[in-house]
DNA sequence: TCATCGGACCAAAAG
DNA sequence: GGTCCGATGA
């Protein structure tokens, strides 16, 4: 029991308070991780089965983290503990039990491509306008729909629902998700939703696989229980209802999901559903210094629904926090990356202790560029998958159709590629057929003949025998030749070889790197069913990471605030702070969205250990347009006891900003009354208009309240205008005809240009 | 049927 | 700056 030596009494109490409902509020840093593992070890070590123990993650990460972590502790045991993330947790029993409910075992698993692809092909069906019904709106309100445990036919009934659907001018959503249902049933196919919807359905039908599954998991732990949604939170309590042996483990403050479906009241609630629980409060960061940890708290604190907690570090104090201003995206790409080597150099850090967190994943590339300009080493996580690369997807496609030929999906992306003759005009024919004899695609590509007149029908007859030999193949083969096998005869290989450009060449080493895993794959010895049809069932569920050879390179961490969950870096560096940006454009409609913006600006703060920089910029492009910026809200919100220098929200003087080309600090100016409006008033118009000029020094102009073009027919030589972008200026001269007459104009802040009026945006100043 | 090109629309987060 | 879709010509 030597591991308990080093908790603290709230970490210990909570690891060996091992029977009945316990629940664990864990402040960012207060070792959470640390507690579920001791508590997992302590459970094996009083004599719990592993195969008993059921822990459930948010991310492959978190998963793959806390069983290596165990291992250490508890030894090779750790490996039979039930660990993962929902979804693949839940993937795995549903491969047993699928039949059950109507559903191949060897189900395909639909990833989010696949699914807006079936819808965007239903919508079509339906001849819909696909403005109204945009395929990301369907698939919200489908996926909401089941992570409420909604089904089609309860959804149809709902008059709230049908009413809000109606009142959009949408009424025919319930419909949409009628055929999507039906069409994934038909192509054997779950989306991520399913795997834990189909997962409730198979609980509340089955009385005897509930059983089952209650009897298994004597010990059930969550971990990030405020990310749960509806039908999660339904699963676990069920699977606990017998024993009560839940420990969940969150963080309100850090709920960051509710966009997916997570329901913060889930863990707000857990004392209702569980009145004799155990709550265990860690409050003591172990992590930040107080600094950084007083900083986090400024900010939660402007949030109203919270769970009552005092976070506190008894760490050094600490540096306080920089904010650094730049001009563009670029500018503070560079800012960054100069930044880090320096605080490397002077503190004696090696790259793998600095982080870059931005909100969104686009923001990685202005970051990317400069760091790769001073040669730092660096590495993306998220993002894009290796499995979700077109070519990959494009031969797991193919292994996809040669398991479970009713896929939809994988026959659709295939059946023409590499190119074979098969156009839009015979898959439309098929998919016609299919429907009206209500058969798979497949099932009529067997049939060719009766569908299609001869060219066509001859294609893709080839196609089905080509299929069908795979799958013979497959049977007597290992993975790694059923696999190659697949590639060459599909023409995939080929197709891929033959191109000789940049990106051809990484796509076949890509498909090559897909082959040889799938080598590894077939030669281990651990596993019992080596084949392919293993090898890819659940490749939807995998991530980035997953692929990762484990190399501990020294490099700096670039990911977006959402996958730094749960990590910690000596220096962090937040970049873009800035309105419509973070927070985000979607997030300033309600005070609830504002706030889950605000506890992921909280969970970016904390993963900072030594350090934490805070960035924005001016101006940065989106859409490939040039578009100005505002400092974020959240800026304002620290106590500027803890910053470097204090912070002010207001647009620095013009004359001064442009005088050094690097970031500088912001000078202390007061704030004007426009500045300080209404706290959810909509953002100047200005700030988010695109700008169409390549001029570096034209977007620092921020227009006076109110602006507004005057009429420049009678403008005169000598008169001062202000211009949108460019600011104030004298007109030196006027030269040509109506409508084409052109002014010099001389601007303050960037000199001379020549301007047609009928263009040109300027407000007379009177005089 | 296929390849190319240009325009529209777009990028919030992840299993 | 990137992707997707439809139009166009071969």
């Amino acid at each position: 029991m030597d591991y308990l030596q080093g908790l603290n009494q709230s970490q210990k109490d909570a690891v060996v308070q091992t029977e009945g409902p316990v629940m664990i509020v864990a402040g960012a840093g207060s070792g959470k991780t640390r507690v579920i593992t001791y508590r997992v070890a302590h459970l094996i070590q009083k004599g719990v089965d592993p195969f008993n123990i059921l822990v459930l993650t948010f991310t492959n990460k978190a998963a793959k983290e806390m069983r290596n972590r165990i291992t250490t502790v508890v030894g090779p045991e750790a490996k039979n503990i039930w660990m993962g993330t929902f979804h693949s947790v839940f993937a795995k029993i549903l491969r047993v039990e699928a039949h059950k409910i109507g559903y191949p075992n060897n189900f395909t698993i639909y990833d989010t491509d696949d699914s807006k692809s079936l819808l965007k092909s239903i919508l079509k069906e339906m001849s819909l306008d696909d403005k109204l019904y945009h395929h990301n709106y369907v698939y919200g309100r489908i996926s909401m729909a089941k992570n409420n445990l909604i089904s089609v036919t309860e959804y149809q009934q709902n008059e709230q629902i049908q009413a809000d659907d109606f009142a959009s001018g949408r009424g025919f959503i319930g419909k949409i998700y009628e055929t999507y249902a039906n069409r994934c049933f038909k192509a054997g196919a779950m989306d991520f939703d399913d795997l834990l919807f189909k997962t409730n359905v198979l609980l509340k039908e089955h009385p005897d696989a509930l059983n089952k599954y209650q009897q298994k998991f004597k010990y059930l732990m969550v971990d990030e229980y405020q990310d749960t949604n509806f039908s999660q939170y339904l699963i676990v309590k069920k699977l606990a209802a017998v024993r009560e042996n839940l420990c969940v483990v969150g963080d309100d403050a850090q709920s960051i999901y509710a966009f997916r479906g997570a329901n913060i009241q889930n863990i707000l609630n857990f004392q209702k559903d569980y009145p004799d629980v155990k709550v265990y409060k860690l409050e003591q960061n172990y992590r930040s210094t107080q600094n950084i940890v007083n900083v986090a708290n400024s900010i939660i604190a402007n949030n109203k629904n919270q769970l009552d907690k005092n976070v506190f570090s008894d760490n050094e104090e600490g540096d306080k926090i920089k904010i650094t201003r730049s001009f563009s995206d670029n500018e503070e790409g560079k800012v960054v990356a100069e930044s880090i080597t320096q605080e490397r150099g002077n503190n004696n850090l090696n790259w793998v202790d600095f982080a870059i967190l931005y909100r969104t994943n686009a923001q990685s590339r202005s970051m990317e560029e400069a760091l790769r300009k001073l040669n730092v080493p660096y590495k993306i996580y998220g993002g894009q998958s290796f499995y979700q690369r077109k070519e990959i997807k494009d031969l797991i496609a193919y292994f996809r159709l040669t398991f479970n030929p009713s896929d939809e999906e994988a026959f659709k992306r295939v059946i023409n590629y590499p190119a074979r003759g098969i156009g839009k005009t015979t898959i439309d024919k098929m998919i016609l057929a299919a429907d009206q004899a209500n058969k798979t695609l497949f099932d009529i590509a067997c049939e060719a003949n009766q569908h299609l007149d001869n060219r066509a029908a001859t294609a893709v007859g080839n196609f089905s025998i080509a299929i069908q030999s795979f799958a013979v193949v497959a049977k007597t083969s290992s993975a790694y030749d059923a696999a190659l096998n697949i590639a060459q005869q599909s023409g995939l290989l080929k197709d891929l070889y033959d191109d000789k450009s940049v990106e051809g060449l990484s796509r076949y080493e890509n498909m090559q790197e897909l082959l040889n895993g799938i080598k590894e794959f077939s030669e281990r010895e651990d596993i019992e069913d080596r084949g392919l049809d293993v090898f890819m069932q659940d490749v939807a569920l995998l991530t980035n990471d997953d692929n990762d050879k484990g190399d501990n390179k020294d490099t700096v961490s670039l990911m977006t605030i959402h996958a730094s969950k749960g990590l910690e870096f000596p220096q962090v560096y937040i970049v873009g702070l800035e309105e419509n940006l973070f927070p985000s454009q979607m997030a300033l409609n309600s005070r609830a969205d504002l706030e889950e913006e605000r506890r992921l600006f909280y969970v970016a703060v904390t993963r900072a250990e030594k350090k934490l920089h805070l960035s924005y910029a001016t101006s940065r492009f989106r859409f490939g347009t040039l578009v100005n910026c505002e400092p974020s809200r959240f800026l304002d919100e620290i106590e500027p006891k803890y910053l470097e220098i204090e912070f002010v929200k207001k647009q620095q003087n013009n004359s001064q900003s442009f005088g050094d080309e690097r970031s500088q600090w912001q000078s202390k100016t007061s704030k004007t009354e426009a500045q300080q409006g209404d706290f959810f008033s909509k953002p100047k118009v200005a700030t988010s208009n695109p700008i169409k000029t390549t001029s570096l020094l034209a977007k620092a102009h921020v227009p006076s309240a109110g602006f507004a073009p005057s009429d420049t027919s009678k403008l005169q030589v000598g008169q001062d205008v202000e211009h949108e972008r460019f600011g104030f200026g004298k007109v030196i001269s006027l030269e040509g005809n109506k409508p084409d007459i052109k002014a010099t104009i001389f601007f303050k802040e960037i000199g001379q240009k020549q301007l047609l009026l009928k263009f040109a945006k300027l407000r007379i100043l009177e005089n």
